[in-house]
DNA sequence: ATGCATTTCCAAAGCGCTTTGACACTTCTC
DNA sequence: GAGAAGTGTCAAAGCGCTTTGGAAATGCAT
């Protein structure tokens, strides 16, 4: 059932039944009554290809998720951020399109998508510090949304992104104020925007207690559990090894743990550690208390945000950019205790 | 630029630029060159929507990914596989839309997908054992592929799915000749197909061995860290306590692990556990021996084959429906091994 | 030259919707 | 009772593409 045929069943013209349907004034409300009824007794839905040729909108968002062409990975968070902007975007009746692209061919990903006009704005995920697509997307005028930021883009842009910095220096305070003073960062990848936040975080809190980061308590890579466990192992076994850990993710945190359960050491008394907690619906640090100590940020709640904002964005494209900065929690949990005395 | 601007430039006719460019044979080589010359010159890409609206196909696959009202759950196993099908649908020019929904509010969803022609197929995530959406699709007339199955369905539809049961059995079947004849099982929600077939392999093969199953041994819920954790917790408090778990996902067995190790249990000397892995990217299950010993598939792959099966069909309609089950490996690795001696 | 394929190109219709501009018909105002 | 204002409706254009049904141009044999 299309248009036509459903104005001809109600001996209406087009016009009159589109906007009666779409809520414009001219229509009496007799008239509107009718023709919603017939509409629903149908089952009538337009059609939405030829609806966005004819209003230029697509009513459509699209995600572009780069995959890591090294590790094939798909970055975990990523479910749960799409979970609270298809929310959002549903409440809004707006659709949303994934492009899951290889990290070497993405200009071309998003020249297309702007020139197809498949949709009407993006969320770009996973910025590297060093962000070219943020200038590509303004070039190409399509509205969007970054979640996360690019340190070396100093044009404004609209984005959503976690205090990663104040989340990790916090951590590492907290770290030295119960004596820890070997403090290992497991993170993430660094030139993934995020991690450099975070490392930054950790270091000038030690700088900031005189403390000096030494290049051989830190890691840095794709966040599974194998990297978790792997690293700890390691650094566990060399001399001077750290009495704490600070983890980019519960993951990998995990893996830690594996790791100092392997070594006989004991979480929270012979070793301490802190992990960022994305909230992940799956995953979940512990119930009523927290299994790790975490600083915690709703990536879910995020993606809410993201997507809020771009909708915004769309709607009146002159809107300044919008900056939203979630402050992560400091979760206190069985992970962590005073650093063992030096025997 | 569109269409008209690009044969305007061109001093020809919209028809044969058209032509030119989507290799139909009645323009000539010459002028095709120079067509497409220009074409990439001027980075013309057609409009989808015109397009679409135009030839009827969207070159749109949508995903119906159900999110349990109840406990605001994403399928963890969702990400890996939607990267997989991407690979798929990025290879043959295809987009993929989301459409994340709530579980009470199905029918509308799928309805006004096929009705607003967003789509040309649609991949059905999460099948319940008895499953409405098949029938329903079927109605619809959408081209569609489930990845898993519908116990209760009777009609033939295209599905991609894991043997879930012959997994299960075996796995069984390695514990119960480990000497192991308390198995306790840990599986998914059981209203969602493959949680039934699971247990029903755990069942064929205990009972093969003339044991009955013990209700107090069997668990079902969200598989989650923490659900992994409180199960394995209460069934080691009982008296008669397993020797031995079963568990559906992963990242429950870490939370069985977790309370093996909080009760001072060592895994695979003093409990035996075996789980289902999907291979996602960011878990991983150890690198070259598993830390778990489990029946494993991979869901990346399931999705590869759901996106290619579906385009197979969307080419030709009238192709009778494919089926896929793939056989889980049993990987050995460090969490089983024989049943402790009665005490 | 003529006739007939073959090649190369085009004008125009159509996909299903929104939206503009106009028309007919009431109702109100002085 | 004429004009203004308001109400309810419609025909038709247009969104950017594909595709149908020809037409013009070319090549080739007669």
């Amino acid at each position: 059932m299309n248009l036509k045929q459903l104005s001809e069943s109600l001996g209406l013209s087009q016009t009159t039944v589109s906007r009666a349907l779409n809520g414009y004034p001219e229509v009496s409300e007799a008239t509107r009554q009718r023709v919603q009824d017939a509409a629903h007794r149908h089952n009538y839905r337009p059609n939405t290809r030829a609806r966005s040729l004819a209003t230029g909108r697509a009513h459509m968002i699209g995600h572009v998720i780069p995959i890591s062409t090294r590790h094939e990975m798909m970055n975990p968070v990523f479910s749960d951020f799409i979970a609270g902007a298809g929310e959002a975007y549903a409440r809004a009746g707006y659709d949303m399109t994934l492009s899951i692209v290889p990290d070497d061919a993405e200009d071309a990903t998003y020249r297309s998508l702007a020139q197809k006009k498949t949709v009407d704005g993006i969320v770009i995920h996973g910025p590297r510090a060093n962000e070219r697509r943020i200038r590509l997307l303004q070039d190409l005028d399509l509205p969007f949304v970054v979640h996360g930021r690019a340190s070396a883009e100093d044009s404004d842009y609209s984005w959503v992104d976690v205090n990663n910095r104040r989340a990790f220096s916090r951590a590492t305070e907290l770290l030295l104020d119960l004596g820890h003073r070997r403090i290992a960062m497991v993170n993430g990848l660094e030139d993934m925007d995020f991690a450099i936040r975070r490392r930054q975080g950790y270091e000038k809190a030690l700088r900031e207690r005189g403390l000096e980061p030494d290049p051989e308590l830190g890691a840095s890579d794709e966040m599974t559990e194998h990297y978790g466990y792997d690293t700890a192992r390691l650094m566990l076994a060399r001399d001077n090894p750290p009495t704490a850990f600070l983890v980019s993710s519960l993951i990998s945190a995990i893996g830690v743990r594996r790791a100092l359960e392997e070594a006989d050491l004991k979480m929270g008394r012979d070793v301490s550690v802190i992990t960022h907690d994305d909230e992940l619906s799956y995953l979940g640090n512990g119930k009523d208390v927290p299994i790790f100590t975490a600083t915690r940020s709703s990536v879910r709640e995020a993606g809410r945000i993201a997507a809020t904002t771009l909708l915004d964005l769309i709607e009146d494209p002159d809107r300044t950019p919008r900056h939203h900065l979630l402050e992560a929690e400091l979760m206190l949990g069985r992970s962590t205790g005073p650093a063992p005395k030096e025997s």
